[in-house]
DNA sequence: TGATATGGTCAATGCAGTTGACTAATATCC
DNA sequence: GGATATTAGTCAACTGCATTGACCATATCA
């Protein structure tokens, strides 16, 4: 297959895309909040620390405090994040996911594993693991917060 | 390389993360103008056919005409884009690229085309030959306009 | 203990998109 | 051929999600 150059980028936008427009099909097949990528990201932080503010979020996130605070504020009011009082510092609230949080979490991720199936099937599991190694492999060496931050 | 179930549309936002950012870098150190992502898909697009108007750029955007007009006003005021009186309809105008729009798409895909290499140097150019193909099928795959429309 | 830094909030603003109303030219249908 | 409906494009108002800036309360440090 001829590959032009600088071809790749865009081919991994469109296969985002193509898996975003799934997993949206879905959620709102079912009537769930409106959720929004950055909700995502930031069930996904929260699931690998107990012990996050508002503020490392927001560094996470790449946003300000402000913005931050918004999403927190709205993924509260839904019930899918609780606020508790910072054991040590009087100043800072600890974020966390509530039950209803992990559940979607996990929701979402039968549904994007889904849309890998429906890859695997079209070009054999054995490339779709290699395709994830490479995946991880380039992230891995791209190292630090670039990394970690997600597109949106 | 143990896989969970779900995780590679993440690892594909952050490598397509990854490779936007250093683009970015590249494109700011040349201190040009800050063209977002949907001017590049308007570049590419244009690339493409030289009868388009700027309803089919908001169609193949998912934009409103009036955001598209917006889009192709701004890039025409940068020199990028020109609109010539369409040739058989009084209403419409025709968009085209201008030397320095196309001159930009090539720069653009040479930085792009860097990132690739680092990216082979990591996994090796085979691989990422291979990776390349795997995403080509599942966009193509996927077809109709979804695919066609990239994310930003 | 006083100066400075930090977590969080409130308010105002910016910006890229939207909806809605409109003009002018084209297409359709009798 | 003429009334009617579509369509390309623009102007104006509004919305959503981010920003900057100002501020308070608590921590930290010299």
């Amino acid at each position: 297959m001829i590959r032009r150059r600088g071809e790749i980028p865009l081919l991994i936008a469109m296969a985002y895309r193509v898996m975003t427009d799934e997993l949206h099909a879905g959620i709102e097949a079912e009537g769930r909040e409106p959720l929004r990528p950055a909700h995502g990201y930031t069930f996904r932080f929260l699931l690998g620390r107990d012990d996050a503010t508002t503020v490392d979020l927001a560094d996470h996130l790449g946003v300000t405090k402000q913005a931050a605070s918004k999403i927190v504020a709205e993924l509260e009011g839904w019930g899918y994040v609780e606020r508790r009082p910072h054991p040590t510092d009087g100043r800072a609230r600890v974020l966390g996911l509530t039950a209803k949080g992990r559940t979607y979490v996990e929701h979402a991720d039968e549904l994007w594993g889904r849309a890998e199936d429906r890859w695997a099937s079209i070009i054999g599991p054995d490339r779709l693991d290699r395709l994830h190694e490479d995946l991880r492999a380039f992230v891995d060496a791209s190292g630090g917060r670039a990394a970690l931050r997600p597109v949106w």
